[in-house]
DNA sequence: ATCGCGCAAATTTTT
DNA sequence: TTTGCGCGAT
C-alpha cells in the first residue's frame, strides 16, 4: 500500500514528522483526517510502532469512528489495538481502572446536565439560598467555566478574594462537590477534571499511561479547553511526540470553555514545535470557498492562512429572502424535492443548518408534507426521554448503591404510594446520620414518623437486593427485562392506550435493542459487557454520533453539530441579524463573541462542496412573538460577485402544496413509524457473507485468521474463526465487521 | 398521595 | 410556543 499516492507535499511531510511537537493547521476540507489516518499507518509500518502505543483523540464518537474504520482499511491487521476516542470517553475508560485511588469507587455514576440540575437544586436548598437570586443555570455554568479552566473549590474560593457575589458561588461549588462525590458521580467536567487530578497524585498511573502512549494525536485542537491541554500536556509530557490539529477559524465552543489560545500559543510552550500548514480545500467549489474567506476575513488575529481550491468555480452562493419562516421552510423543501426529481442529488446531499434548535420545528413540518426522509439532529435526546431516563435510573441503582439522585428518581416510579413526605423523611434521617439515602431506606424501620409507608418501604428495597443480587449473573438485557417486568413499567402504559403511551413503548423496545447491541459489541470485541460500561457508553453518546450514513435522508441540525461533516448542497436558513449572528452576540459588550459567530458562519459556508443557499426571512416567530430582523451582516461580507441573488420574487412561483387533513404530531407519528422501521435498530442480518469456510478474513483486534465454520442462525450467521495470533473465536458476523482478505 | 389547573419563564450553541 | 412549577382539590 503505497501511503503518499495523491498527497501533496504539505501533508506527506504531515504524514512523515512523527518525532517531537507537531502543530498542523488544517483549513477546512484540507484532508486532516485523511493526513492523520495515514500518519498512524505509517507510524505502526514505516517506524514499527505498536499500534497499541498510539492515542487518537477526536471531538466526537462519530469521528472516532470513521477514523478507526479509515485506518483499519489501511493496514493488514493492529487497527483495532490503537486507542481512537474522544476525550471523554477516554477519561471514563482511565477512571473506571484507577479513580479509586483518588477517593471514588470505580462504579460511578455520570451525571448529565438534567441531572445536574435536579443536584444543583439539592445544594442551593441544603445552603438555604435563595433560588431566585441564585438561579442553579447559572450556578452550574460558572462552576462548569471553573473546572474547564481546572480550578477547584479552594482555588475559587482563594480567587474569589473578598468578593462577596463570588464567595457565595465558591461556597456553592463546594458543597456540589461534596454531593456528588457522596453520589459516587462525576458530571462530564468532572470526567477531566479528575482525570487530571489523577495523573498529578499518582505520578506511578501517569508514568504507565506515558509509558504506553508513546505517540498522541487531538484531532480539532482549537476546541480543547485549558484541562483538556493539561491532560495532553501530562501524557505527552514523556516523549512529547504529540500532534496536534486544528484551525483557529473553526473554533465555536469558547461558550463551552474552548480555549483559543491553546492553539495561537502552542509553539510558545513547544518552542521546538513544528509547524504545517494545509491550506489546499479539496471540498468546495471556488465560489463557495471564496464566500467562506470573504466572510472570515473580517475576524482579526487570525493565524495567517489562505485557503485555495484547484476545484470548479462552480455555481454562485444562493441567497433568498422571504416574508416569514414558513416559506423559507417551503422554498428550501421545494429546491430539494426539485433536484432529487432532477436527479442532481440524492437526499443524504442535502443538510439544512440554523443557528438554534428551535429552528427545526418550521422544516420538520415541511419535509413531512413534502414526504422527505429526514433525519434531525440535536434537540431533545434519545436519552432525555422520561421513560428511558426511569428505567436508566434502575441500572443506575443496581450499579453504583450511592447514587441517591437514581434511587430517589425511582422509589415512586411507577407509583408505589411513597411520597414527598415519607422521601423527606427518609432524606432527612440521611443527613442526621451522615449515611446515604438508600443505606437510610435499609433501615426504615429505625426511623420514627415512617408508619404506615414502613412496608412500602422495605419491599422496594428488597426488590432493589434481589436486582443487586441477579446483577451478578444475569446479563444486562436479561436485567432489564426483570426491571420491566416486576415493576411493570411498560404493562402500566400499554393499560394507558394512548398514542403518547404507544411512543414510550416504542422507545423503550428501541432501548433494549440498544442494549442488546452493546452487549453483542462488547462480546465480538472480547470485552465484558457490564451495567456500568453499557451506562457509560450511554452518556457519552451526542445525536450526532448516531447518524447513520447508509440513510438516504435530509439532515437538520445546529451549525455546531455540522462541524466536521460535508454535503453537496448546503442550506443556511435563518441568516437575520438577532439570529446568526445571535442576539447575545450583538449586544454584549465582547467583540470576541461577534467573532465566535462570524467563525460558526465561517464553519456553515465550508461544509458545502457544490451548492449553498443562504436564506433569510423578514418576520419571525420567537416563542409567539413576531420579530423583524434586519438581514445578516455575514450576508454582506460575502463579495457581491459570487452572490445570485435570484429572479425577482414574484417571478418565484409558489407551489400549492395540499393543506394536510392530519395534524403535525400525527404526521410526525406516522412518518416516525415508517423511518424507524425496527429493521433499522436491530442487526442487520446479512443475506449472504462476502467470506466462507476456508477463506482467510481479517478482524480489527484478532487480526488474520480462517473461516473454519458458518452456522446460520435466525438473527446472524455465527462465524467460527482461527485465527493466526489469539486462536480459535467465535462471532455474530454483524458485530464482528470480518473482511475477506 | 395524587391529579390537574393556571400562570410564569424561557432559548444560543454541546462532550 | 412549550415547559415547569406551585397550589388547591380529591
Amino acid at each position: 500500500m503505497n501511503l503518499y499516492e495523491g498527497m501533496n507535499p504539505e501533508q506527506q511531510e504531515a504524514v512523515e514528522y512523527t518525532e517531537g511537537p507537531l502543530l498542523l493547521l488544517a483549513g477546512a476540507g484540507s484532508g486532516k483526517t485523511r493526513v492523520l489516518t495515514h500518519r498512524i499507518a505509517y507510524l505502526i509500518e514505516h517506524k514499527g510502532v505498536a499500534p497499541w502505543s498510539i492515542m487518537a483523540i477526536t471531538f466526537t464518537n462519530k469521528a472516532a469512528q470513521e477514523m478507526r474504520e479509515r485506518v483499519d482499511k489501511l493496514l493488514e491487521y493492529g487497527a483495532g489495538s490503537v486507542w481512537v476516542s474522544t476525550f471523554h470517553s477516554a477519561c471514563v475508560r482511565i477512571l473506571r481502572r484507577y479513580i479509586d485511588r483518588i477517593g471514588y469507587n470505580t462504579n460511578f455514576s455520570i451525571y448529565k446536565p438534567d441531572d445536574q440540575k435536579t443536584l444543583m437544586k439539592d445544594v442551593l436548598k441544603t445552603l438555604d439560598m435563595d433560588p431566585k437570586t441564585y438561579k442553579e443555570r447559572s450556578m452550574l455554568a460558572e462552576i462548569s467555566r471553573a473546572k474547564n479552566e481546572n480550578i477547584d473549590p479552594d482555588l475559587f474560593e482563594s480567587q474569589a478574594g473578598g468578593e462577596w457575589a463570588k464567595r457565595r458561588i465558591a461556597e456553592v461549588y463546594r458543597e456540589y462537590q461534596k454531593q456528588l462525590k457522596q453520589n459516587n458521580a462525576l458530571d462530564f467536567d468532572d470526567l477531566l477534571m479528575k482525570t487530571v487530578e489523577l495523573f498529578v497524585k499518582c505520578p506511578d498511573v501517569l508514568d504507565m499511561y506515558q509509558e504506553r502512549l508513546r505517540y498522541i494525536m487531538v484531532d480539532e485542537y482549537q476546541d480543547t479547553n485549558t484541562v483538556q491541554f493539561k491532560l495532553v500536556s501530562l501524557l505527552a509530557g514523556k516523549y512529547r511526540n504529540l500532534c496536534v490539529v486544528g484551525d483557529d477559524d473553526q473554533s465555536i465552543y469558547k461558550f463551552r470553555g474552548a480555549n483559543i489560545q491553546n492553539i495561537l500559543s502552542f509553539e510558545k510552550v513547544f518552542p521546538d514545535a513544528k509547524v504545517i500548514k494545509l491550506e489546499q480545500n479539496y471540498r468546495s467549489t471556488k465560489n463557495i470557498l471564496n464566500a467562506a474567506n470573504g466572510v472570515i476575513s473580517h475576524n482579526a488575529g487570525r493565524k495567517e492562512k489562505s485557503l485555495w481550491t484547484e476545484n470548479e468555480e462552480g455555481a454562485k452562493v444562493d441567497f433568498r429572502q422571504f416574508f416569514s419562516g414558513f416559506e423559507e421552510a417551503e422554498y428550501i423543501t421545494g429546491d430539494i424535492a426539485r433536484q432529487v426529481r432532477e436527479g442532481k442529488c440524492s437526499y443524504r446531499d442535502c443538510a439544512v443548518l440554523y443557528r438554534t434548535n428551535a429552528q427545526s420545528r418550521l422544516f420538520e413540518e415541511k419535509l413531512l408534507m413534502a414526504n422527505i426522509p429526514y433525519r434531525l439532529v440535536g434537540g431533545i435526546n434519545f436519552y432525555d426521554r422520561k421513560e428511558i431516563n426511569d428505567l436508566l435510573a434502575y441500572l443506575k441503582t443496581v450499579a453504583n448503591p450511592s447514587d441517591d439522585l437514581a434511587v430517589r428518581r425511582i422509589i415512586n416510579v411507577p407509583k408505589r404510594g411513597i411520597g414527598a413526605t415519607t422521601i423527606n423523611r427518609v432524606a432527612e434521617h440521611a443527613q442526621e446520620q451522615g449515611i446515604g439515602f438508600f443505606d437510610a431506606l435499609c433501615e426504615a424501620r429505625h426511623i420514627p414518623a415512617i408508619g404506615r409507608s414502613l412496608a412500602k418501604l422495605e419491599s422496594f428495597v428488597e426488590f432493589i437486593e434481589v436486582l443487586r443480587t441477579r446483577a451478578e449473573y444475569l446479563s444486562v438485557k436479561e436485567l432489564m427485562d426483570e426491571i420491566i417486568e416486576k415493576t411493570g413499567y411498560v404493562k402500566e402504559l400499554e393499560e394507558e392506550d394512548t398514542d403518547e403511551a404507544r411512543g414510550r413503548i416504542e422507545n423503550i423496545d428501541e432501548f433494549i435493542t440498544k442494549i442488546v447491541t452493546y452487549e453483542e459489541e462488547k462480546k465480538a470485541l472480547e470485552e465484558e459487557p457490564t451495567v456500568g460500561g453499557f451506562l457509560s457508553e450511554v452518556a457519552l453518546v451526542a445525536d450526532i454520533d448516531t447518524v447513520e450514513s447508509d440513510n438516504d435522508r435530509v439532515l437538520l441540525m445546529t451549525l455546531h453539530s455540522a462541524k466536521g461533516l460535508e454535503f453537496s448542497n448546503v442550506y443556511m436558513a435563518g441568516m437575520e441579524d438577532g439570529i446568526f449572528p445571535s442576539y447575545m452576540a450583538i449586544t454584549g459588550d465582547d467583540s470576541d463573541d461577534l467573532e465566535e459567530e462570524r467563525r460558526l458562519c465561517y464553519v456553515g459556508i465550508t461544509r458545502a462542496m457544490k451548492h449553498l443557499t443562504l436564506t433569510a426571512v423578514q418576520q419571525r416567530m420567537i416563542r409567539g412573538e413576531t420579530q423583524y430582523n434586519k438581514v445578516s451582516r455575514f450576508i454582506r461580507e460575502i463579495p457581491r460577485e459570487l452572490v445570485d441573488l435570484g429572479r425577482s420574487a414574484d417571478a418565484e412561483k409558489k407551489r400549492d402544496i395540499p393543506l394536510p387533513n392530519t395534524s403535525f404530531m400525527q404526521m410526525k407519528q406516522n412518518f416516525k413509524a415508517r423511518a424507524l422501521d425496527p429493521r433499522q435498530f436491530t442487526v442487520k442480518k446479512a443475506d449472504k457473507l462476502d467470506y466462507e469456510v476456508g477463506d482467510t478474513v481479517r478482524h480489527v483486534k484478532f487480526g488474520v485468521g480462517i473461516v473454519t465454520a458458518i452456522v446460520e442462525g435466525g438473527k446472524d450467521y455465527e462465524v467460527t474463526v482461527d485465527f493466526d495470533r489469539v486462536g480459535v473465536k467465535k462471532m455474530f458476523a454483524a458485530f464482528a465487521k470480518l473482511k475477506k482478505v
